[in-house]
DNA sequence: TCGGCAATCCGCCAAAAGGAGGAGGCGTTA
DNA sequence: TAACGCCTCCTCCTTTTGGCGGATTGCCGA
């Protein structure tokens, strides 16, 4: 016989979950072994239940899907998590996708074709709605224009080259070392930094430099 | 009724070509008007006969699918095209899809997935063979290849998850609220996942799950 | 010439981080 | 059973940060 399929389903209408768990429990390789209404009590429940497969909508409070999917990734990296949502917008499916949503389904999808995802998940195949492949494809064919130059700008020149040592891991000390200043001055520029790019503490000073490229100045 | 789908198959193989042939006058809303053995002729077909939709070899003499697919859609931006091949390459699905095939299917795909993926390419959706599905989603991923695993998978899961909250500036009280700890055992994780990615700051660490593509989990 | 700004320093303070040790629970594996 | 790794938490300690408040110099443009 086929190893039961341990399911959990993750959705903040009561409704949807039920109809969801009557309909997977007819089939006899499935079983739900588990429910949650929102993010957090989702990423809780996969971290305690490990389930095979998790269903997973994207509009919920407390904690939206996207930020549960990724959470249940980093404490278990195989699980295969498929997204069930009604939002057909191409940047959830591309974000998804990209953290490492193993599916991204549509609610308009029928019974059959869920039920056939599902098992595809588990193996590790990947599976889209239909509409969403399109969208998928779309978006090869545009790659993406992006260019954001932004408050980088209103960085001083000091500032900048004190960022970009941050950014290396440099204490204070370090900083004014290599740059032949007094730590003071090291400590007013990072006050600056924080202050200009609206964040409070020099680790997100850090990754704001590793994602604007200025680490390798 | 259903209005009759005019179909034009464009293979080298000719059993192959038979047996799909029979295989889709089976289906009463479904003809196949005309074949072709090389893309040149194929082009040439597409163009006299006007089909509703096109089965595209990748691999064949005189002119190959990728640029008999170009070709055709020249004449008829609007055609469907679907690729029907046994290469699994991601770059050809890649190139196939930007050129405007209407999708990619593997010659291991059975008879309904290929008899239902016809009907919904005619209708303007993009269809995917489930193997090409996920190519299409890693390439999507490239940009953070996550390959080099290295020290990262010397991290526990706790740790992981630690540090990915750590890359998003979190103090260590702040993490700990978010994981549901006490600060001194995110301390404790935070000092091995100093140890053991050899590094001396909080900060590094962030810079280096940025570079790793772990800051998103 | 004056105001603004970058850049350089001070001191003071509370909070956070880094580092070392120990310790109990829990599950897996030898 | 014992050993091991992981997770959890603790104390005690030093160093580093973040966040104030100043201050001085020099440059540039209105």
């Amino acid at each position: 016989m086929t190893p039961l399929l341990r399911i959990l389903l993750v959705d903040d209408h009561t409704l949807f979950r039920s109809g969801l768990k009557a309909l997977l429990q007819r089939q006899a390789d499935l079983e739900v072994i588990g429910e949650a209404a929102d993010g957090l009590e989702g990423v809780k429940k996969a971290e305690q239940l490990k389930p095979d497969i998790v269903l997973l909508d994207l509009d919920m409070p407390v904690m939206n899907g996207r930020d549960a999917l990724a959470q249940m990734l980093v404490s278990q990296p195989e699980l295969a998590v498929l997204m069930l949502t009604v939002s057909e917008d191409g940047e959830d499916l591309a974000e998804c996708m990209k953290t490492g949503a193993r599916g991204y389904l549509l609610k308009n999808i029928n019974a059959d074709f869920l039920l056939d995802s599902i098992r595809r998940a588990v193996d590790g195949d990947s599976v889209l709605s239909p509409e969403m492949t399109a969208k998928l494809v779309a978006r090869l064919r545009t790659p993406i224009p992006v260019a954001p130059q932004s408050e980088l700008d209103s960085l001083t020149p000091r500032e900048r080259e004190t960022l970009s040592h941050l950014a290396r891991g440099g204490s204070n000390k370090e900083i004014a070392r290599a740059l032949d200043l007094a730590e003071s001055t090291v400590k007013v520029h990072v006050q600056n930094i924080l202050r200009k790019l609206g964040i409070s503490s020099r680790v997100q000073a850090a990754v704001y430099a590793v994602e604007h490229g200025l680490e390798k100045l």
